[in-house]
DNA sequence: ATAACTGCAAAACTTTTGCAGGAGT
DNA sequence: ACTCCTGCAAAAGTTTTGCAGTTAT
């Protein structure tokens, strides 16, 4: 469970300030417990009677997502979707024909992301990853056929 | 290099008619030896006297794409990029300050690729990934301040 | 006090769609 | 001939922006 709270002094630290918006966005985030794109914390924010106008949403998420509190997934839905940073980075294998979630290990990811810095210089975010393919399952009836 | 030749035929056997307009859509995209968005691609037509209309374009790189013979990648500049398929894997490392796009070495992944396999009997598909984050020049900068 | 933030409204952008005519097989 | 495809124009949908006023530090 994220404690709103701290999530709120990770914004200050950030050397954001700690407004009603930004307090209201972040919960949403937490309650949906998942992501969430801007139209959708905008819609639950109007339904819970909690006015964020939509354009302060899409800014905030942006700020939220530039100092890490927030990872940026685009889910091939059309529109970008937002979710809070946990303690620890979780991945998933999602089978394309089952459907089928597990988690994967984020060492999996680490040694690569060790490799990218050091060849290139470049800091990848590998907060959170959905990673498609054929699960063990799925294979074993492909090679059945 | 890729053969024009052979991409028309692989659209004829998909059962895709050959018109003056895929034919060039995919001239560029050849030409151009990356990914292209639909507005890039209509710019280049239309500096070369060869009109395509940008609608015809979209619906073009979308029938393109569900044959697979083009990828779409999102590298998070806004629109959708294509690819043609066929070319060795290889994935892009995305700046999300300042959008600068770098290759990354297929085996940067492939080494994951296989961790996964080996621990988990997933197959992963791992043919074009974008990966976010921070490009040594924006790291410089941000160490610098 | 001062810099950051917000709401409002309008615009910028990419992408989609309806339809009548044109082109490939 | 029979569909598929294209151009045109208009719309849909997401995201950004300018600005004046408000709020957090």
């Amino acid at each position: 469970m994220l404690s709103l709270q701290k999530l709120m002094d990770q914004v200050r630290h950030a050397g954001l300030r700690v407004t009603r918006q930004r307090t209201l966005i972040l919960q949403a985030l937490c309650e949906l417990d998942g992501h969430a794109g801007a139209e959708e914390i905008h819609r639950r924010l109007a339904l819970h009677q909690r006015d964020v106008d939509l354009s302060t949403v899409y800014r905030n998420l942006e700020a939220l997502r530039d100092v890490r509190i927030l990872s940026q997934t685009d889910l091939g839905h059309g529109w970008a979707e937002f979710e809070v940073v946990g303690d620890r980075p979780h991945h998933h294998l999602v089978c394309q024909r089952c459907g089928h979630v597990q988690e994967l290990d984020h060492a999996c990811l680490d040694a690569m992301g060790d490799t990218i810095r050091d060849r290139y210089g470049f800091e990848p975010i590998l907060d959170h990853w959905a990673i498609f393919g054929l699960c063990a399952a799925c294979r074993a009836v492909d090679s059945g056929t």
